[in-house]
RNA sequence: GCUAUCAGCCGGGUUAUCGUUCCAGUUUUUAACUGGAGAGGAAAGUCCGGACAGUGCAGGGCAACACACCGGGUAAUAACCGGUUAUUUGUCGCCUUCGACUUGCUUCCCGAUUAAAAUCGGGACAAGCACGGUGACAAAUAGAGAAAGUGCCACAGAAAAUUACCACCGCCGCAUUGUUAUACUUCGACAAGCUCAGUAUGACAAUGCGGCGGCCAGGGUGAAAACGUGAGGUAAGAGCUCACGGGUUUUUGCAGCAAUGCAUAAAUUGGGUAAACCUUGUGUACUGAAAUGCCACGUAUAUCAGCGCUUGAGGGCGGCCCGCCCAAUGCUGAAGGGUAGGCAGAUAGAUUUUGCCAGUAAUGGCAAAGCCAGAUAAAUGAUAACCGAACCCGCCUUCGCCAAGGCUACGGUGGGUGAACAGAAUCCGGCUUACAGGCUGAUAGCUUUU
RNA sequence: UGACUUAUAGUUCAAUGGACAAGAAUGCUUCACUACGGAUGAAGUGAUGAGGGUUCGAAUCCUUCUAAGUCAA
């Protein structure tokens, strides 16, 4: 299975549940790369803890991420839609060496990504972004590390 | 065939790889695999109406809100369907005069003004154009009451609603002037008088001023001026009367279920505004799925302030009053604390598709077949290739036109662009708004052929 | 998802229950004053968010959109 290098975002690998959310909001780190926000957090043991291992039971993933499109640069539904399925394909393709790291030094994040740009983005834009975002948050999980 | 308007309908497809939600099945049941299903005509706006849920459900009055031609239809609706009336717009036809409507140039007449002309207002006449009128058709919008009452109608104008002003006319009074009759002679003229002149009184006429009355006919304005035009009539005028017309209300007859239309007769001549207040009639409990019920987890039955405990705080009671009922470990507020997970609601229903029948239609009835999204930081997607409706450009062919230079329908071929508006969130019906392109039908116009 | 509110000069506000010239402050531009600047004085600067309707006449009344904002278990 490990060899078959699958891509999948299934539910269990997305944010879902409001208490985190708000927690990753009130205490999360967070960086700038245009055209995204990315807000980070590592969850802590005891506070997220009975359902966040309920729900992760494969424990084969390590990230919970979520995607946003603000309502205020984009009045249409269909727009919002259409960037946030960018934004999860891209990630979802590419989202493995992060996964990786993460599994090596046995971490937990959270992440929640934020379009914060003011038109609709090619596919090629969005995952070209998305690769730089994916680097720069394996840097700082390595430098936590050290 | 083309154009315009209106109405209805459709609104990309195939393959490959990777992924997502739900359901069913299988297996080695912390998971994977297989199969099936997975946005719209507007899912949008939330402008109306319901279903459904919770609260409430002695009663009366006031207030508030909504609606208002007629008929039909519906679970329900002012927002549907059909008809009707009015207005506006468009197309086409007719007319330009006898007329209530409309308009400028040229000619004539009348009136106002003026020293005169010019100018302004009204009327007549003839011709052309614009404008306009009228009829048919189509579309859009609107629909109780202005004759119950109140308010408002800027500027301009005499006046903005039953009334005043100017002007006009009648009567009375006063003043002045003129004519005439009678009487008189203080002062005068002279031809010495029954003359002229002067004074007083009376009559008539004109002018001016004032009062009383007639009066809505004239008064350049204005969006709108007290029915229009003509004639009679009158002191002057006036629907005061008459003729021809316009409007409103009512009677009768015919058509229609009705609104209403046509004809007839009588009365009447009234400004507009109710998307100003209002009057009349009809209707309306309130709150909305973050409703609501259940399960799980957790906290503070703590603190402060106010009121009240049968002499009644408060609540039912929603905006108010009367009235009735309930009411004590209670009610209200402040600052804080906790939770923010799951299931139901929630997808089998005013249901979908097809066919037949009734109806102009909205809609209704019957039969058969079917189950057709159900997410919740929120699925239905990404990439690539091909096909493609439609559009643009080039070439070829030739029907047709032709001034022989060319233009060009249809067809063939090559290249390019490559689907618009837009994403369910409890569910339905209607409306509104957005929408590339295409199809169908109706009406009107133009053109061609028969 | 549901229930609501508001849109007027660059900015902050008037006008309003219908009609006058759509105004005030401030800002900006120009000129004057000053050796220069400030202050002061003068002048200039508007699609009443958009479309349609009612009316003789809409910033105002009715209606349909657009934009911004508020509330909630």
């Amino acid at each position: 299975m490990e060899n078959k290098q699958r891509y999948t975002l299934g539910k269990t690998e997305r944010l879902k549940s409001r208490k985190t959310i708000d927690g990753l909001f009130k205490n999360g780190k967070s960086f700038s790369l245009f055209p995204f926000r990315v807000v980070y957090r590592y969850p802590e043991a005891s506070a997220s803890g009975p359902l966040q291992t309920e729900n992760t039971g494969s424990r084969s993933f390590r990230i919970q991420a979520g995607f946003n499109v603000s309502k205020r640069y984009f009045k249409k539904a269909v727009d919002r839609n259409r960037i946030k399925r960018l934004m999860k394909e891209s990630y979802r393709l590419q989202k493995q060496p992060l996964n990786d790291i993460l599994e090596a030094t046995e971490k937990k994040i959270v992440v929640f990504f934020i379009f914060t740009g003011n038109e609709i983005p090619d596919y090629k834009q969005v995952f070209e972004k998305m690769t730089d975002v994916i680097k720069r948050l394996q840097k700082i999980v390595n430098a936590k590390e050290a």
